[in-house]
DNA sequence: ATAGGGTTAG
């Protein structure tokens, strides 16, 4: 019944059985502490597992890898070493399934000796064990080790190969992980996902959508995890038909859409510029979470509807959910792009009732406001009263603004404060020139060409899918 | 009856 409940993500029923439960035994506490793994509940794993030694349980295989796993990725992780240790103390280090899932939990804190020693306790190394070797190594960074176990594993399977292909692309060696990937003998719809996702995360977006095309047509079945980075590649190269083509055919693949896959779909539509397409699809949804509401509130600032963004925000709120502080960055610049100064300022100082901190992105989102309102003066005391130092968005928000309003002697301030922190940006030679452009004072503007040509700086690539001559692509 | 290695969103 326990494990029912725990099956089903039902936590709350699965507890009061199991405290009314008259004798319990490891399994019992195994099947709790596996539920609060499932629910991502790592305090409760850690509470679980205290409790259940206070009353005198002795843990076991299961009990460990549980918890284990449950602390991967939170504050519990620094508890590695000391289950560890609690694992010798109980000579159960030398299990496959402990080894394995210690193994990930040292590279979880990037101690490298604690991931090699696990390794050699584990009595019976298997395939399991060789591949979290190599994804631990990768994890690392340490590409050249993992390479070599692989090369000395004893046997590889289809995990192995895609583990290897994954670990270099988390260490953005995209075409090593290609040529990886090429070797492959045979492949299933996680080397497919990892490959195509890896494209994406690279910004290779056609790559990532040919890669798509040759999947299907070897006859792999895309799931929600392809097609949300499927549809991320749309969204990156703006191609609506190619996203609405996507859209296609997840409906058709019949995959059973879940809250990320949505989501993806709301923000693919958005970026790809149908915005009401984003909007109707995101209204259709019947379990709108944070991230989506996130989503839409950014669409509609990125195309300019100021209040509608506000209006999605309210509604939000309406709703129950809590805004974070990428909400509050989607809000901001909604206001930013549409003059909305008092807004703006009213959505600035409300963050503190949601206990949020504004970081230095809404605070750029501040100066840009101020600062596209012709508020010069106004984003610079805001610049010179922030708890934190200004980065290059901060300045190039003052920057742009200055470009916007031709103010020479503030944009040169900016341009300088940005050079400090990230030398020969294009964009402040561009932007300097427009100034001097617009003010007719030639000589200068000839004088930056000559200076952008002398250091080698080149102006971002820029292009526009609105009238382009090549259609969409 | 409970456990280990590879993939997704703002």
């Amino acid at each position: 019944m326990i494990n029912g409940y725990v099956k089903n993500h039902q936590m709350q029923h699965a507890h009061d059985l199991f405290d009314e439960m008259p004798m319990k035994d490891v399994v019992s506490w195994n099947t709790m502490l596996s539920g609060f793994h499932k629910t991502k509940n790592p305090e409760a794993v850690y509470l679980c597992l205290v409790q259940m030694r206070r009353v005198g349980f002795r843990p076991n295989e299961y009990t460990l890898s549980i918890v284990i796993s449950a602390f991967l990725d939170s504050v519990f992780n620094v508890l590695v070493s000391q289950i560890h240790a609690h694992a010798v103390c109980l000579a159960l280090n030398m299990s496959v399934f402990v080894g394995s899932a210690l193994m990930r939990g040292y590279a979880n804190v990037g101690n490298q000796v604690g991931l090699c020693r696990v390794f050699e306790d584990i009595l019976v190394k298997d395939v399991t064990s060789w591949n979290a070797l190599v994804s631990g190594y990768m994890e690392l960074g340490c590409m050249v080790e993992a390479q070599g176990v692989f090369d000395a594993m004893p046997e590889r399977n289809i995990v192995s190969w895609t583990s290897l292909v994954n670990g270099y692309i988390c260490n953005k060696r995209i075409n090593e992980a290609r040529s990886v990937f090429n070797k492959m003998s045979e492949r299933n719809v996680f080397s497919w996902t990892v490959m195509i996702s890896g494209y994406v995360q690279n910004q290779k977006f056609m790559d990532a959508l040919e890669l798509f095309i040759w999947m299907l047509k070897s006859g792999c079945q895309p799931n929600h995890f392809t097609f949300s980075s499927v549809l991320d590649a749309c969204a990156g190269c703006s191609s609506l038909i190619m996203g609405q083509q996507v859209h296609s055919s997840i409906l058709k693949s019949g995959v059973p859409g879940d809250d990320i896959l949505s989501t993806s779909v709301v923000d693919m539509y958005a970026k790809c510029g149908d915005i009401e397409a984003a909007f109707s699809f995101f209204e259709s949804m019947p379990n709108k979470n944070l991230v989506s509401w996130n989503s839409i509130i950014g669409g509609f600032a990125r195309h300019g509807l100021a209040i509608r963004a506000l209006e999605e925000f309210e509604r939000m709120i309406k709703f129950g959910v809590r805004p974070d502080e990428i909400t509050f960055v989607n809000v901001l610049s909604a206001c930013g792009h549409g003059g909305l100064i008092a807004e703006g300022e009213k959505y600035f100082n409300s963050m503190v009732e949601y206990t949020i901190k504004a970081g230095v992105e809404h605070y750029a989102c501040m100066v840009d406001l101020y600062g596209r309102a012709g508020k010069l003066e106004k984003a610079e005391k805001f610049i010179k009263e922030m708890p934190f130092e200004p980065d290059v968005v901060v300045w190039g928000a003052l920057l742009g603004a200055c470009g916007l309003h031709s103010n020479l002697e503030l944009g040169q301030v900016a341009a300088e404060r940005i050079c400090k922190l990230k030398n020969n940006h294009p964009a402040v030679y561009s932007m300097l020139s427009k100034i001097q452009g617009e003010k007719e004072e030639w000589s200068s503007v000839i004088e930056f060409r000559e200076m952008m040509k002398e250091r080698h700086v080149k102006k971002q690539k820029a292009s526009s899918w609105v009238e382009s001559p090549f259609g969409d692509r």
